[in-house]
DNA sequence: TAAAAATACTCCATAGGTATTTTAT
DNA sequence: ATAAAATACCTATGGAGTATTTTTA
C-alpha cells in the first residue's frame, strides 16, 4: 500500500466496529468472518501506528485516535458512496 | 471488494492518470509498470461499469464520466491525507 | 464455563512484474 | 520505425477462511 493512501476495505470493517464495538457483531454485518475483521483492525493499526481500540477482554472501545480518524472515515466512505451513485447514473 | 466501496489504490492510479494523460508518465509517478496502471484502470472502469478514458491510439483523454469521478477522488484522497497526518501526530 | 478476541495455519484472488504484441504517429 | 497502450503469462503478497487457543465476565 503506497503511502498517501488507506485501504478502504480495512476502513470499512473499522467503520463498522466502531459503530458496534463487536469485532463478531462487525463481522457480521460485513458478511466476513471474526478473523477477517481482526486482521483488518490488526493491519490497520500497524499501518497507521496507533491504536484504535482499547481491547480489555471482551470489551472493545475506540480510542481518541480511533475517534479522529472516524470523522475521516465518515467524509471517506460517503463520498465513495456519493461516486458510485453518479457513475452509476452513466448508465450500464 | 464489497460493492459500497472503491479500491483506494485505483484511484490513486486513476487521479494519477488524469492528471498527466499518460500510461507511462503516471506509471513513473505512481513507482509502478505501464502494465500495472493499465490494469488498475481497466479494473475500475470494469468496477464502475463506465469508461473513464478514451485511448485514441496514444492519446488519452478524460471522458464526461471520468470528470465526475475525479472530483469524488479528489475529495477522498485529500481526507486520506489528513486522516494519516492525525494519526501521525499521535507519535509512533 | 461460555462467549468473544487473538492466533496459527491454509488457500486463493489479485496486484504487480516481465515479455510481447498491437497500434498509431 | 518508434513510442506508447494492451495483452499474456507468471509470481508473490495478503485478504479471507477454518480451526484452535486464550481470556474474562
Amino acid at each position: 500500500m503506497p503511502p498517501v493512501i488507506l485501504d478502504s476495505r480495512k476502513l470499512l470493517a473499522f467503520a463498522t466496529l466502531a459503530r458496534v464495538c463487536s469485532f463478531t457483531q462487525a463481522a457480521r454485518e460485513l458478511s466476513l468472518t471474526q478473523s477477517a475483521v481482526s486482521h483488518a483492525i490488526k493491519g490497520l493499526e500497524r499501518d497507521l501506528g496507533v491504536r484504535l481500540f482499547e481491547r480489555m477482554g471482551r470489551k472493545v472501545t475506540i480510542t481518541e485516535a480511533g475517534r479522529q480518524l472516524l470523522q475521516h472515515t465518515d467524509v471517506i466512505l460517503a463520498e465513495m458512496q456519493h461516486a458510485r451513485e453518479d457513475m452509476a447514473a452513466f448508465g450500464e
